[in-house]
DNA sequence: CGAATGATCGGCT
DNA sequence: GCCGATCATTCGA
């Protein structure tokens, strides 16, 4: 697991690419199955218009976002998709930070069975709402607390840096609603990473 | 209570 | 590349 303190950091932006490289795991059903995050977004809670909690937008689906940080923050987009986040900052400050991508670590045959795949491609995991499905991320998770234990969800160090040169940084995307704060480069990936979605 | 709307995906052209 | 799926959430009447 994380140290709980992290998740109180106050810069998301900073914190999107922190998360970089860390490791996304799940464990259902007494199987475990992890992914590499490769591929963020941030959401600067009430100032950023692309945010559910812009302008401290309370509603029960986005009453976690105002709790403290290390929490996880799922909903259901286009009545299909599970998208997965963690809720950062301290209490009453919705930041959250979307994974847009994983690369695969373990049990990668469980994942595939999951989306109902036959060969491992960057499809399994490359998309927040098929990253979901692999892990099997579901709404049901939202409000998880990541920083207890025996949480169905969790994050994890494995020693691995991402240095500031391996990430790019680009606008988000989905968001054109979002008028001026849509152009903001938000989205960050490893770079020249085949498990991201394609470059922009 | 009805209607519009997505922080998307995958199949088809 | 484009388009339709599909439904919880949200908002307005």
């Amino acid at each position: 697991m994380l140290p709980a303190s992290i998740f109180s950091e106050e810069d998301v932006v900073l914190l999107a690419q922190y998360f970089l490289g860390k490791l996304l795991v799940t464990y259902l059903d007494g199987v475990l199955t992890s992914g590499r995050i490769v591929e963020t977004e941030a959401y600067r809670g009430p100032e950023d218009q692309a945010s559910h909690a812009y302008a401290n937008k309370k509603t029960q689906r986005t009453r976690v976002m105002f709790e403290e940080g290390g929490k996880a923050y799922v909903y259901l987009c286009y009545g299909i998709h599970h998208l997965f986040n963690v809720v950062t900052g301290k209490a009453g400050v919705p930041h959250a930070v979307l994974v847009r991508a994983v690369e695969p670590v373990e049990n990668v045959e469980v994942m595939l069975k999951r989306r109902r795949m036959e060969i491992l491609t960057p499809r399994l995991t490359a998309g927040p709402g098929v990253l979901s499905q692999a892990l099997g991320i579901q709404v049901a998770f939202s409000g998880v607390d990541m920083r207890k234990m025996h949480s169905h969800v969790w994050l994890e160090d494995r020693g691995e840096e991402v240095g500031v040169a391996d990430i790019l940084s680009s606008a988000r995307v989905g968001v054109e609603y979002a008028k001026e704060h849509a152009s903001l480069p938000w989205r960050f990936r490893i770079k020249d990473c085949r498990w991201t979605s394609p470059a922009p």
